[in-house]
DNA sequence: GGGCTACGCTTAAGCTTTTAAGAGGTCCGG
DNA sequence: CCGGACCTCTTAAAAGCTTAAGCGTAGCCC
């Protein structure tokens, strides 16, 4: 669904929160090399016409893109998509092939155990509140 | 490079080992939906002449296809993509996403922190080799 | 006002992906 | 030995992605 270009022009609007036609150009030329103004334009009316990935508010004569879902939203689709898509839904797979593409420094194998118990800790309280809740 | 359908097709060939047209069509439709023969035929074409995904080998009149990488190899490299072109690289990141995407089970925690703990045995040992740390 | 510039809109070409129909050859059962 | 079944090969068309040229218009500088 959503294209490698477009994924590019939706950090660009993540970053900026909003932007024109012109500023998104300026920064993709900047980040991911030469790409013409009009390029830009047509995946931006693609990315709110057929997508509605974003929409578009007028100033002067100026289209000011915003972007519709933000970045985690946007990210955790792609990442469940992925992951359904390469490896059927397996999260300890996907671990293995993580941990190794890309060795770890051991600041970094910290880091990853505290996201670990960060999240388990969510959960669980989550699942507290479930039965309590209101 | 490696596309959707492709990918299904690689599946099939990596849990087979070989396979002809007809078994892959058959595995395809029964795991993916309906899908013409012909359409098996094309993908595999071109993922031999085109991509180098897969060679064939003749057996009387059929072609056997066999996958080039293996399936270990081809995922880490589409890991590899993803994980940069969606997070910049950045793999803390990614398991943000990761544990935010699907709430995993406690079991499942912990057989993550195991695999952490091991990923992390492994490249100390790695390390030791190479350089006599303090 | 006249030309220059910036902007959005229209159109479309080239490429890849996905799908499939049809031609033609070979093999086996009868 | 003949016909159908099964195979590969050829061709191609629809859809989506990526790129861009060209047009009209509106504002701006002098």
């Amino acid at each position: 669904m959503v294209t490698d270009r477009e994924l590019e022009i939706l950090k660009v609007l993540w970053a900026r929160e909003r932007a024109s036609v012109r500023e998104v150009q300026e920064d993709l030329v900047k980040s991911a090399g030469p790409v013409a103004y009009s390029t830009v334009q047509t995946l931006l009316n693609i990315m709110e016409e057929k997508k509605g990935l974003v929409r578009h508010v007028v100033e002067g004569r100026t289209f000011i893109y915003i972007p519709k879902k933000s970045s985690d939203r946007t990210i955790r689709e792609l990442t469940q998509r992925f992951v359904d898509r390469v490896f059927d839904g397996a999260l300890d797979r996907v671990m293995v092939a993580l941990l190794d593409t890309k060795a770890p420094s051991p600041a970094e194998f910290d880091k990853l155990r505290a996201m670990i118990d960060e999240a388990q800790k969510q959960t669980s309280e989550a699942n507290a509140t479930e039965t309590t809740d209101s």
